[in-house]
DNA sequence: CAAACGGTTGAGCAACCGTTCAACTGCTCA
DNA sequence: TGAGCAGTTGAACGGTTGCTCAACCGTTTG
Protein backbone atom coordinates (compact mmCIF):
# COMPACT_ATOMS: atom_id res chain seq x y z
CA UNK A 1 0.00 0.00 0.00
CA UNK A 2 1.19 3.15 -0.74
CA UNK A 3 0.73 6.52 0.69
CA UNK A 4 0.58 8.03 -3.10
CA UNK A 5 -3.02 5.87 -3.85
CA UNK A 6 -4.51 5.84 -0.20
CA UNK A 7 -8.16 6.83 0.27
CA UNK A 8 -7.69 8.32 4.14
CA UNK A 9 -7.28 11.67 4.61
CA UNK A 10 -8.13 12.24 1.24
CA UNK A 11 -7.38 16.06 -0.64
CA UNK A 12 -10.30 18.35 -1.13
CA UNK A 13 -9.45 19.47 -3.94
CA UNK A 14 -9.27 18.76 -7.69
CA UNK A 15 -6.13 17.07 -8.98
CA UNK A 16 -5.35 20.08 -11.56
CA UNK A 17 -2.37 19.19 -13.17
CA UNK A 18 -2.72 15.26 -12.81
CA UNK A 19 0.38 14.53 -15.47
CA UNK A 20 2.32 16.15 -13.24
CA UNK A 21 1.25 14.50 -10.45
CA UNK A 22 1.35 10.94 -12.16
CA UNK A 23 5.16 11.79 -12.65
CA UNK A 24 5.94 12.81 -9.46
CA UNK A 25 4.48 9.98 -8.23
CA UNK A 26 7.31 8.06 -10.35
CA UNK A 27 9.86 9.77 -9.17
CA UNK A 28 9.27 9.52 -5.41
CA UNK A 29 10.85 7.17 -3.33
CA UNK A 30 8.86 4.39 -1.91
CA UNK A 31 7.46 5.45 1.49
CA UNK A 32 9.46 2.99 4.03
CA UNK A 33 13.09 5.16 2.41
CA UNK A 34 11.32 8.59 2.84
CA UNK A 35 10.71 7.27 6.72
CA UNK A 36 13.90 6.41 7.18
CA UNK A 37 15.24 9.09 5.85
CA UNK A 38 13.15 11.25 8.11
CA UNK A 39 14.43 9.49 11.27
CA UNK A 40 17.71 9.32 10.10
CA UNK A 41 17.61 12.87 10.12
CA UNK A 42 15.67 13.46 13.18
CA UNK A 43 18.45 11.85 14.93
CA UNK A 44 20.87 14.64 13.70
CA UNK A 45 18.16 17.13 14.39
CA UNK A 46 19.19 17.65 18.32
CA UNK A 47 21.97 20.02 19.56
CA UNK A 48 23.03 17.45 22.15
CA UNK A 49 23.51 14.90 19.78
CA UNK A 50 25.32 16.92 17.51
CA UNK A 51 27.11 18.23 20.08
CA UNK A 52 28.17 14.24 21.30
CA UNK A 53 29.19 13.69 17.32
CA UNK A 54 31.42 16.60 17.22
CA UNK A 55 32.77 15.83 20.78
CA UNK A 56 33.42 12.06 20.22
CA UNK A 57 34.88 12.69 16.42
CA UNK A 58 38.95 12.73 16.28
CA UNK A 59 39.22 10.54 19.97
CA UNK A 60 36.21 8.49 21.31
CA UNK A 61 35.48 9.63 25.05
CA UNK A 62 33.51 8.34 28.22
CA UNK A 63 29.90 9.14 29.15
CA UNK A 64 31.51 11.20 32.60
CA UNK A 65 33.91 13.32 29.94
CA UNK A 66 31.20 14.59 27.07
CA UNK A 67 28.84 15.28 29.98
CA UNK A 68 31.44 17.22 31.47
CA UNK A 69 32.28 19.11 27.91
CA UNK A 70 28.85 19.78 27.53
CA UNK A 71 27.93 20.56 30.72
CA UNK A 72 25.42 18.06 30.48
CA UNK A 73 24.43 15.03 33.49
CA UNK A 74 25.86 11.90 32.85
CA UNK A 75 21.38 10.58 32.39
CA UNK A 76 20.79 12.97 30.11
CA UNK A 77 24.21 12.10 27.95
CA UNK A 78 23.76 8.22 28.37
CA UNK A 79 19.44 9.22 27.34
CA UNK A 80 21.17 10.69 24.11
CA UNK A 81 23.96 7.84 23.49
CA UNK A 82 21.53 5.13 23.57
CA UNK A 83 19.75 6.71 20.66
CA UNK A 84 23.04 7.17 18.97
CA UNK A 85 23.57 4.10 19.40
CA UNK A 86 20.42 2.40 18.44
CA UNK A 87 20.55 3.99 15.31
CA UNK A 88 24.35 2.95 14.40
CA UNK A 89 25.74 6.62 14.79
CA UNK A 90 28.39 5.35 17.22
CA UNK A 91 29.82 2.37 18.58
CA UNK A 92 31.00 1.56 22.11
CA UNK A 93 34.29 -0.26 23.85
CA UNK A 94 33.93 -0.71 27.75
CA UNK A 95 37.06 -0.59 30.07
CA UNK A 96 36.83 -1.26 33.46
CA UNK A 97 34.05 1.63 34.72
CA UNK A 98 34.48 3.67 31.62
CA UNK A 99 32.43 2.76 28.56
CA UNK A 100 34.22 4.47 25.60
CA UNK A 101 32.15 6.06 22.78
CA UNK A 102 33.62 6.78 19.07
CA UNK A 103 31.70 7.33 16.01
CA UNK A 104 30.24 4.26 14.16
CA UNK A 105 30.48 5.77 10.60
CA UNK A 106 32.37 7.94 7.99
CA UNK A 107 29.56 8.36 6.11
CA UNK A 108 27.67 10.91 8.98
CA UNK A 109 31.07 12.62 9.04
CA UNK A 110 30.46 13.63 4.85
CA UNK A 111 26.65 14.58 5.74
CA UNK A 112 27.21 17.04 8.61
CA UNK A 113 30.51 18.31 6.56
CA UNK A 114 27.90 18.99 3.29
CA UNK A 115 25.55 20.55 6.37
CA UNK A 116 28.15 22.51 7.17
CA UNK A 117 28.90 23.76 3.97
CA UNK A 118 25.41 24.65 3.04
CA UNK A 119 24.79 26.70 6.72
CA UNK A 120 27.75 28.78 6.28
CA UNK A 121 27.10 29.08 2.02
CA UNK B 1 33.84 25.16 48.85
CA UNK B 2 33.41 22.93 46.08
CA UNK B 3 36.39 22.55 43.44
CA UNK B 4 33.47 21.63 40.92
CA UNK B 5 31.55 25.08 40.95
CA UNK B 6 31.05 26.59 37.86
CA UNK B 7 28.49 28.86 36.22
CA UNK B 8 26.97 25.96 33.51
CA UNK B 9 25.06 23.17 34.46
CA UNK B 10 27.71 21.40 36.47
CA UNK B 11 28.42 17.30 35.72
CA UNK B 12 28.12 15.31 38.93
CA UNK B 13 31.56 13.45 38.21
CA UNK B 14 35.08 14.28 38.44
CA UNK B 15 36.74 15.66 35.25
CA UNK B 16 38.62 11.76 34.62
CA UNK B 17 40.15 12.68 31.22
CA UNK B 18 40.87 16.33 31.50
CA UNK B 19 43.43 16.64 28.58
CA UNK B 20 40.91 14.64 26.42
CA UNK B 21 38.00 16.94 27.33
CA UNK B 22 40.45 20.20 26.43
CA UNK B 23 41.56 18.61 22.92
CA UNK B 24 37.83 18.10 22.30
CA UNK B 25 36.69 21.32 23.36
CA UNK B 26 39.43 23.31 20.72
CA UNK B 27 37.71 20.77 17.81
CA UNK B 28 33.97 21.71 18.45
CA UNK B 29 32.76 24.48 16.71
CA UNK B 30 30.83 27.35 18.59
CA UNK B 31 27.70 26.58 20.05
CA UNK B 32 25.82 28.93 17.37
CA UNK B 33 26.81 27.18 14.62
CA UNK B 34 25.89 23.74 16.14
CA UNK B 35 22.04 25.21 16.72
CA UNK B 36 22.47 26.37 13.29
CA UNK B 37 23.55 22.57 12.18
CA UNK B 38 20.72 21.01 14.22
CA UNK B 39 17.91 22.61 12.96
CA UNK B 40 18.47 22.43 9.46
CA UNK B 41 18.41 18.37 10.16
CA UNK B 42 15.46 19.14 12.37
CA UNK B 43 13.54 20.65 8.96
CA UNK B 44 14.50 17.28 7.40
CA UNK B 45 13.55 15.12 10.26
CA UNK B 46 9.96 14.83 9.61
CA UNK B 47 8.91 12.57 6.44
CA UNK B 48 5.64 15.28 5.57
CA UNK B 49 8.52 17.83 4.35
CA UNK B 50 11.17 14.87 2.76
CA UNK B 51 8.11 14.11 0.81
CA UNK B 52 7.50 17.40 -0.25
CA UNK B 53 11.16 18.07 -1.40
CA UNK B 54 10.94 14.96 -3.05
CA UNK B 55 7.70 15.34 -5.05
CA UNK B 56 8.58 19.24 -6.09
CA UNK B 57 12.38 17.91 -7.21
CA UNK B 58 12.46 17.89 -10.88
CA UNK B 59 9.17 19.93 -11.31
CA UNK B 60 7.51 22.92 -9.51
CA UNK B 61 4.07 21.60 -8.43
CA UNK B 62 1.63 23.52 -6.90
CA UNK B 63 -0.16 23.09 -3.17
CA UNK B 64 -3.31 21.32 -4.19
CA UNK B 65 -1.39 18.90 -6.32
CA UNK B 66 1.22 18.26 -3.44
CA UNK B 67 -1.93 17.63 -0.98
CA UNK B 68 -3.39 15.29 -3.84
CA UNK B 69 0.11 13.43 -4.93
CA UNK B 70 0.60 12.79 -0.50
CA UNK B 71 -3.37 12.33 0.53
CA UNK B 72 -2.71 15.22 2.66
CA UNK B 73 -5.11 18.35 3.20
CA UNK B 74 -3.79 21.84 1.59
CA UNK B 75 -3.61 23.41 5.15
CA UNK B 76 -1.31 20.37 6.05
CA UNK B 77 1.17 20.99 2.66
CA UNK B 78 0.81 24.77 3.28
CA UNK B 79 1.78 25.08 7.08
CA UNK B 80 4.85 22.74 6.20
CA UNK B 81 5.63 24.49 3.38
CA UNK B 82 6.16 27.77 5.49
CA UNK B 83 8.63 25.89 7.41
CA UNK B 84 10.30 24.96 4.25
CA UNK B 85 10.11 28.55 3.44
CA UNK B 86 11.32 30.11 6.54
CA UNK B 87 14.24 27.79 5.80
CA UNK B 88 15.18 29.01 2.38
CA UNK B 89 14.74 24.89 1.25
CA UNK B 90 12.15 26.14 -1.36
CA UNK B 91 10.90 28.80 -3.12
CA UNK B 92 7.69 29.42 -5.15
CA UNK B 93 6.15 31.20 -8.07
CA UNK B 94 2.46 32.77 -8.06
CA UNK B 95 0.63 32.35 -11.45
CA UNK B 96 -3.05 33.01 -10.96
CA UNK B 97 -4.57 31.07 -8.18
CA UNK B 98 -1.97 29.00 -7.68
CA UNK B 99 1.82 28.98 -6.16
CA UNK B 100 4.11 26.94 -8.11
CA UNK B 101 6.91 25.82 -5.20
CA UNK B 102 10.48 24.73 -6.09
CA UNK B 103 13.82 23.47 -4.34
CA UNK B 104 15.62 26.28 -3.53
CA UNK B 105 19.02 24.87 -3.44
CA UNK B 106 21.03 21.84 -4.92
CA UNK B 107 23.07 21.49 -1.13
CA UNK B 108 20.11 20.10 0.18
CA UNK B 109 19.68 17.49 -2.95
CA UNK B 110 23.03 16.51 -2.14
CA UNK B 111 22.61 16.33 1.16
CA UNK B 112 19.69 14.18 0.55
CA UNK B 113 21.38 11.69 -1.56
CA UNK B 114 24.40 11.49 0.67
CA UNK B 115 21.77 10.09 3.70
CA UNK B 116 20.03 7.44 1.20
CA UNK B 117 23.62 6.03 0.67
CA UNK B 118 24.24 5.98 3.96
CA UNK B 119 20.76 4.28 4.42
CA UNK B 120 21.15 1.77 2.29
CA UNK B 121 24.62 1.01 2.73
C1' DC C 1 32.71 -7.84 51.63
C1' DA C 2 31.16 -3.04 51.36
C1' DA C 3 31.78 1.52 49.62
C1' DA C 4 32.44 4.29 45.65
C1' DC C 5 32.07 5.46 41.09
C1' DG C 6 30.81 5.11 35.97
C1' DG C 7 27.03 4.19 33.45
C1' DT C 8 22.15 2.74 32.37
C1' DT C 9 17.27 2.77 32.82
C1' DG C 10 12.22 3.90 33.53
C1' DA C 11 8.82 7.03 35.10
C1' DG C 12 7.22 11.58 35.02
C1' DC C 13 6.92 16.23 33.50
C1' DA C 14 7.18 20.25 30.53
C1' DA C 15 8.01 21.94 26.12
C1' DC C 16 7.64 21.21 21.40
C1' DC C 17 5.53 19.84 17.03
C1' DG C 18 2.35 18.23 13.30
C1' DT C 19 -2.23 17.82 12.15
C1' DT C 20 -7.07 19.36 12.12
C1' DC C 21 -10.52 22.80 11.94
C1' DA C 22 -12.45 27.06 10.82
C1' DA C 23 -11.93 31.44 9.20
C1' DC C 24 -9.83 34.27 6.09
C1' DT C 25 -7.41 36.48 1.59
C1' DG C 26 -6.99 36.87 -3.23
C1' DC C 27 -7.46 35.41 -7.90
C1' DT C 28 -10.53 33.94 -11.79
C1' DC C 29 -14.46 33.57 -14.47
C1' DA C 30 -19.31 33.34 -15.34
C1' DT D 1 -20.17 41.57 -9.01
C1' DG D 2 -20.30 37.44 -6.62
C1' DA D 3 -19.52 32.41 -6.50
C1' DG D 4 -15.88 29.23 -6.17
C1' DC D 5 -11.43 27.57 -5.75
C1' DA D 6 -6.19 27.95 -4.32
C1' DG D 7 -3.73 28.99 -0.61
C1' DT D 8 -2.61 30.87 4.11
C1' DT D 9 -3.16 31.41 8.92
C1' DG D 10 -4.04 30.90 14.05
C1' DA D 11 -5.90 28.27 17.71
C1' DA D 12 -6.37 23.95 19.71
C1' DC D 13 -5.50 19.18 20.62
C1' DG D 14 -2.82 14.94 20.91
C1' DG D 15 1.43 12.70 20.34
C1' DT D 16 6.39 13.01 20.72
C1' DT D 17 10.61 14.13 22.90
C1' DG D 18 14.44 15.63 25.95
C1' DC D 19 15.55 16.36 30.55
C1' DT D 20 15.35 15.32 35.64
C1' DC D 21 15.18 12.29 39.35
C1' DA D 22 15.78 8.17 41.69
C1' DA D 23 16.87 3.58 41.56
C1' DC D 24 19.66 0.27 39.79
C1' DC D 25 23.84 -2.70 37.69
C1' DG D 26 28.81 -3.79 37.17
C1' DT D 27 33.50 -2.89 38.09
C1' DT D 28 37.09 -1.41 41.03
C1' DT D 29 39.21 -0.59 45.34
C1' DG D 30 39.89 -0.23 50.28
Amino acid sequence: MNIMENSAPACECEELHSELIEKSRERMPEQGILYDLSDFFKILGDSTRISILFAIDGEPMCVCDIAALLGMTKSAVSHQLKVLRQSNLVTYKKSGKNVFYTLADDHVRDIIEKALEHIRE
